[in-house]
DNA sequence: CTAAATATGTTGTAATTGCAACGAAAGGGG
DNA sequence: CCCCTTTCGTTGCAATTACAACATATTTAG
């Protein structure tokens, strides 16, 4: 079995600290480590907590009920992936979402006064940890930025022109490829798929842009 | 004219220090004020920043441009509000969005390594500072993700449900008020007024929920 | 290379939505 | 109380999209 210190050396809250200062680290973030089997609940919805999670090994989904008691998957994890650290570090009381085992996991807890509060001399890179919680909560809030501009638009048209005017730029070229197949981009643009490809069937028609597979060519 | 400290004490980033602790943290934060004249550019795309802006006085846009020169008004801030620090705590290395004075307008740039990075004894509540910017980050985080999933929704029937499921959730009962007129949460949900007018009726022929102006009833 | 599996495009239909225009309701002064 | 403004619901219509089903193309595995 895989030793905390070595997979936690590729989760983002650690980046740049080196394997062996990981360990004597853990104490002061108030790590515990804990394990759940196969469906089971790690968290529910409604529910308190001052620990942001890191799942060590498994795989865990955050679900969404509403009140009519429909359950919508938001994400899916694997190994070194955060969760609850948005709501735990903006106060929020009561969590709205909850953390399911998917497989067995084991799931180590931080304590989030430490995790963001470096001590005053003791651990050398406790203050990395509280530099890349920034980072990571930074990216995150651009990643999800960007796709609400998209989200936003009004028709699936102006969705796909809105992704591929961005994915250009980030490019900077109108010659890019884009990391989606077509039930990915629709997924992400929130939309059918064939739906999708009649779309850019008809922006190709119109000769506002080329396409083949993932390779694409804005024109003018 | 209020004086700089006066104006930060309401800005979120330095919520919880007082006013006269403000202006001697502002030299360790390597501050500069600028003044620009209405209709002038703050930022353009594509250039590269180390700073995060606040707006003091006056009022800007953020602003984005797609390949074919479309131009989209992401936000508008006023006094007080941070712009830019995602970007720059993300590493972004061009940002894509242009900032535009509207009015004439007063704003201080912070250095990111000076803010995020809280010097070793020298100011007290620097370190407040960059605490109150992961907050700052944590919530805006929230936010976003609270209205991606419901833009996330195929139908602007699932669209309405989903928010005010989360409205309900939110309020602890099935009957709450939500803070928008019709026009606000069309926009909200990036779709026609009328269309939500025409949803939430037949919503309410189906009993599905109730509803008198912004109060709302779910059923069942 | 072939067969199977996967991905993409196409078609038809029903439903939804955007859009514009209008009328009713609510709210705010004077 | 009335006028004015704003907000909200309704209607008709055109356009878009979801959805299902199928055809074609591409990839993968054997």
């Amino acid at each position: 079995m895989k030793s905390i210190s070595e997979i936690l050396t590729r989760s983002p809250l650690f980046k740049g600290i080196a394997e062996n200062s990981i360990e004597p680290m853990l104490n002061c973030l108030r790590a515990r480590e804990k394990n759940y089997s196969k469906n089971e609940y790690i968290f529910h919805a409604g529910a308190s907590t001052a620990e942001i999670g890191i799942v060590l090994t498994g795989m865990v989904q955050i679900i969404k009920e509403d009140v009519w008691g429909n359950n919508t998957i938001l994400a899916q994890l694997t190994e070194g992936m955060l969760f609850g650290e948005a709501f735990v570090i903006g106060n929020t009381d009561k969590i709205p979402v909850s953390v399911y085992s998917l497989q067995a996991s084991r799931i180590l807890f931080l304590d989030k006064e430490k995790t963001v509060t470096p001590c005053k001399a003791a651990c050398e890179f406790h203050y990395n940890v509280s530099h890349n919680m920034l980072e990571i909560l930074a990216q995150k809030n651009i990643f999800l930025t960007e796709r609400m501009e998209h989200l936003s638009k009004r028709t699936l048209r102006d969705k796909v022109l809105s992704y591929l005017s961005d994915a250009a730029q980030k490019a900077g070229s109108r010659e890019f490829t884009i990391p989606f197949d077509r039930q990915g981009l629709a997924d992400y643009l929130a939309a059918d798929r064939s739906a999708l490809s009649a779309v850019l069937g008809k922006l190709k028609d119109e000769e506002i842009l080329d396409f083949k597979k993932n390779k694409f060519y804005l024109i003018n």
